[in-house]
DNA sequence: ACTAGCCCCTGTCCGC
DNA sequence: TGCGGACAGGGGCTAG
């Protein structure tokens, strides 16, 4: 369920709960999700206090109060589930009801929350395209998994001259380009999808094609910037999207999916004002891109 | 340095 | 009702 604003969501959801709480124990019930789990992963997490629930990109950060961080990406089925016993704790007494694993619960954090609850966050993947790694803060942005990050559209930098010089003598298609994490973070084939729509650029052409000279960036990149900015607060503002899966962590469903424009949409009208045109469903590199050729140029 | 294609894995849906 | 194939929000790796 992951693009940028699902994984955003699901660090609010995670954050009242995980924030000032001593994670008491950890069960890691596979060695591996995509990649091996940490040596001693749950040991080294044991006791430490979580101090802010990050995020970049689509990677979540939980930061622990030795300097560790772990790294969680939740790939495309990853999902976090709350489970609170609802009582306040007793001290020196243990007990919340145990209540079964579910299918594909690959870790479980116990806590103790900062408000003096017990509770569990559940890490639950089916696919297991996501994957759990440590890191040191101070060496956080060096990490592989983050180091060659492009800049977040939820930040203030990205503007047409800034996309401009991204997408300058770039020959790959645009859509390709706006889902390279490497120039923009976060973005996925929904939100690809939608800004392209309302900038009204096609997926197809030649990502270099909008950039204009380094000094005078052409409007259609400053078009495009404002459109990935507005699309991806948008879908944060409604929780994301929910497809398949649940996105929040307290088991709710985000709305976004409601206001898509063309994701999705094949056979279905352009929603655009006068258009009358049709959605299209392409596949480009292997990935459904929906748009409308009749608007999109 | 780029890009396209394949792969990882499970679940669901659709057509026969 | 069963079965095979296509497809799904991601990204890492390889071969051109």
């Amino acid at each position: 369920m992951p693009e940028l604003p699902e994984v955003e969501t699901v660090r609010r959801g995670l954050q009242p709960y995980l924030e000032g709480a001593v994670i008491e124990r950890v069960e890691q019930r596979r060695p591996d999700l995509r990649f091996p789990f940490p040596d001693r992963f749950a040991e080294r997490l044991e006791s430490r206090r979580v101090t802010a629930v990050g995020r970049r990109a689509k990677y979540l950060t939980i930061h622990l109060d030795d300097g560790a961080v772990v790294i969680s990406h939740l790939g495309m089925s990853g999902s976090w589930r709350i489970e609170m016993s609802g009582e306040a704790v007793i001290p020196g007494e243990f007990h919340y009801e145990r209540s079964k694993a579910a299918a594909h619960d690959h870790v479980v954090f116990h806590l103790l929350t900062a408000s003096g609850e017990h509770g569990r966050v559940v890490f639950n993947d089916p696919r297991r395209f996501g994957f759990m790694l440590l890191a040191e803060e101070r060496l956080l942005d060096e990490h592989p998994s983050l180091s060659g990050l492009g800049v977040e559209p939820t930040g203030n930098s990205l503007d047409g001259e800034l996309l401009s010089s991204l997408l300058r003598d770039k020959r790959a298609p645009l859509k390709a380009a706006l889902l390279d994490q490497r120039l923009i973070a976060g973005l996925g084939n929904i939100y690809v999808c939608e800004a392209l729509w309302r900038a009204g650029l096609s997926p197809l052409r030649s990502a270099g094609t909008i950039a204009g000279p380094p000094d005078k960036p052409d409007v259609r990149a400053e078009e495009l910037a404002t459109a990935i900015r507005e699309v991806i607060f948008d879908a944060i503002a409604a929780g994301g999207s929910s497809l398949r899966d649940y996105v929040h962590a307290d088991g709710s469903l985000g709305y976004f999916q409601h206001s898509f424009s063309v994701y999705d949409r094949e056979g279905e009208p352009c929603l655009r004002a006068g258009c009358g045109g049709t959605v299209e469903r392409i596949v480009q590199s292997g990935r459904s891109t929906f748009f409308c050729a009749a608007c999109q140029r």
